[in-house]
DNA sequence: CCCAATTCAATTGTGCACAACTAAATAGGC
DNA sequence: GCCTATTTAGTTGTGCACAATTGAATTGGG
């Protein structure tokens, strides 16, 4: 019982006062809903991960490196900062994933001239092309994850919160 | 960015009646909602692990190994298989996590007598008094977490349906 | 202008995830 | 009982995640 003072979390979402919630979450209910939710977590990534794996193969690129193109076909060039953002990912990942996107073709890697620190990652011509038969992986996640869009939205709602709360009380 | 969406406000609430976005799924706002899903939840997912690292730093336990410690609290002991089903990985994640978790002198795993294919985890005494000192762990992440109970229940429910259908998919 | 602090990418080392495979034990059909 | 199929862990190889460190380029204060 010693939590008095953790409600006033860095981002209080907005919505349903949550005292009610707090108190009860003194108790053991929290720790089995922790628990409960750091395992559905991580299996739901990990799952969302397979899933998107085995629709890859085809395009000879793995989950984490689908991510990295979804952000270029978007913008066709972006420098790894700016990846790393979006992707909430450092150089420690990038640069090795990087490297073996530029192996097997999919992009190149120059240094700014503006400023030599950046590296910016543009797509080949091959990669561009591999857009179109990429159009069909999400349609058959989206059939798999068998959830309607509603709920799909939610997900992604409280998704995005919870990681937002989490790094700004983990900076 | 191609936004040519006109009607749709992008962060819709929960709730509404789903018939009618169901139809718009088969356009681009399902391939759309689907990159943004598979970002939020795999950043989510790390930045859990992130926060439950930096709180399981002084355990001397990663991640993936509170979550083994978990299941041995609550059962005492438990053979590999079981673990791997509770958790969702297999021997290959699992084998050297556990040797692992033994080499630091949390676990022990000795042959099934019954039978002999099966390898039993159990809890050394310093395995079970780490338990105590773990309890803090999800009180701090739940402040962390920033999000009320109610969507942490929702997050939860989601997100193990979301698994079980991924993976009755996959299978 | 100068230099200390910051930014950015890359590297190193450890651990996890997973596919593919191996080896041993058990179960089940005949 | 025998023999094949299945079950269960472990091993190997590849790739990702991340902390810690390095080195170069830039920024900003004096």
């Amino acid at each position: 019982m010693t939590r008095h003072e953790q409600n006033r979390t860095p981002a209080e979402p907005a919505g349903v006062d949550a005292t009610m919630d707090d108190l009860v979450a003194a108790g053991s209910d929290m720790l089995l809903l922790d628990q409960q939710l750091c395992f559905s977590l991580n299996a739901a990534s990990r799952a969302f991960g397979s899933i998107y794996r085995t629709a890859l193969k085809d395009l000879g690129l793995t989950y984490p490196q689908y991510l990295v193109m979804l952000l270029l076909w978007e913008h066709g060039e972006l420098p790894v900062k700016q990846l790393g953002e979006r992707l909430r990912l450092d150089s420690g990942t990038l640069s090795p994933l990087l490297k073996r996107l530029e192996a097997t073709g999919m992009v190149t890697r120059e240094r700014s001239v503006q400023d030599e620190r950046s590296v910016i990652v543009s797509l080949t011509e091959a990669g561009r092309d591999l857009r179109e038969p990429a159009r069909a992986v999400p349609r058959h996640i989206g059939a798999a994850a068998g959830l309607p869009l509603s709920d799909l939205r939610t997900l992604r709602e409280l998704l995005t919160r919870l990681t937002a709360n989490l790094d700004a009380a983990g900076a």
